[in-house]
DNA sequence: GACTTTTATGTCGATAACGACATAAAATGG
DNA sequence: CCATTTTATGTCGTTATCGACATAAAAGTC
């Protein structure tokens, strides 16, 4: 058996909150709100969708205005199916498929100096990240009222926050170490 | 084209470490030190070996006590690509496919049981994880030579200790606010 | 020394991933 | 209003992944 499927589950959720969403809406959130959680391309959701409204845990129905558009709907029995993953507890932790890491590990001579080189661009990707995920948190939560609309959303904006302003703590600690 | 091709490098890097290593040993591998970062099965493994000895990147040999065993040794071509991959510049942060953070996005209501069920999930993960981490630590570098010998080795163990405390004791906060 | 279990390697089938390519409707622009 | 560009959806080919199955040598057992 292949890896076990997780985009239809997503689809469900996305779709779930926002109904009478498009395909191309659905591909959007994975550039901003999902994006730090998960990737899928246009090429994998499309045919997802369609095998989703087969299986009638969507429906859809075709723009009057645009007639390429299509918008979809979460049905009964995909409510169902996304409330029963919700609730099934992950029993793993996500594997980080780290390559910086990966290749430190491979250079065993503390004084190459490809570890530095290393380090300074992780940091720079990491402070872009950081930067950008800040961003968001000032858009999306400008006040304690929309905290709690979507306290979970918070959540894990702030502990995307919180990791990705640890790493680079550590990153300038190691840095300045090497100096 | 697929996705970006990184197990021949990976093994390229384990086989430069440990001259004559088994297949069965790369596999052993990818469940302790490089587990951290990157995953990988014999059904994989062998496969990639094969291609890569067909490719010049490694040579093999049998062994003489044990028929089945090949013991694998990085050419100079091998060399070269993997200093070469190990110069290049990592341009992008790793995705973090993360199911917890998925789940709890998905849930709206900040009083959902489910929250406080995936958060503890998530606490026993991590728990058990860290231990595991620092278990590690101290049994590779019981002293400072063997620090100073596997420099890069011992940095991304740390940082890898590091994150997981970060994200517990982000993950406590949270839960002590829920209640 | 025949039998069973374990070890090390190898193979296969199903499907996930993803860039490249394709298409037709809608929007734009002179 | 015709030509061009953009938008939204869809398709395809190649490769990655991974559990299940296979096999033959080695080790263990009585």
């Amino acid at each position: 058996m292949p890896k076990r499927r997780i985009l239809p589950f997503i689809i469900l959720g996305i779709v779930s909150n926002r109904p009478q969403i498009t395909g191309r809406e659905i591909t959007a959130e994975f550039s901003t709100e999902i994006g730090d959680f998960w990737k899928a391309s246009h090429s994998q959701i499309y045919p997802e969708l369609r095998r989703m409204v087969d299986d009638q845990w969507l429906t859809t129905t075709t723009s009057p205005q645009n007639a390429k558009e299509k918008y979809y709907l979460i049905t009964a029995t995909g409510q169902e199916i996304l409330d029963e993953w919700l609730g099934r507890a992950v029993d793993e932790l996500p594997i980080h498929q780290d390559l910086f890491s990966l290749k430190l590990f491979f250079i065993k001579d503390p004084f190459d100096p490809r570890i530095r080189q290393l380090i300074a661009t992780q940091t720079a990707l990491l402070q872009q990240s950081l930067t950008h995920l800040r961003q968001r948190q000032r858009t999306v939560f400008p006040d304690d009222q929309a905290i709690t609309r979507h306290y979970s959303h918070y959540l894990i904006l702030a502990r995307a926050i919180s990791r990705t302003a640890g790493q680079l703590a550590w990153l300038k600690n190691v840095g300045d170490n090497l100096k």
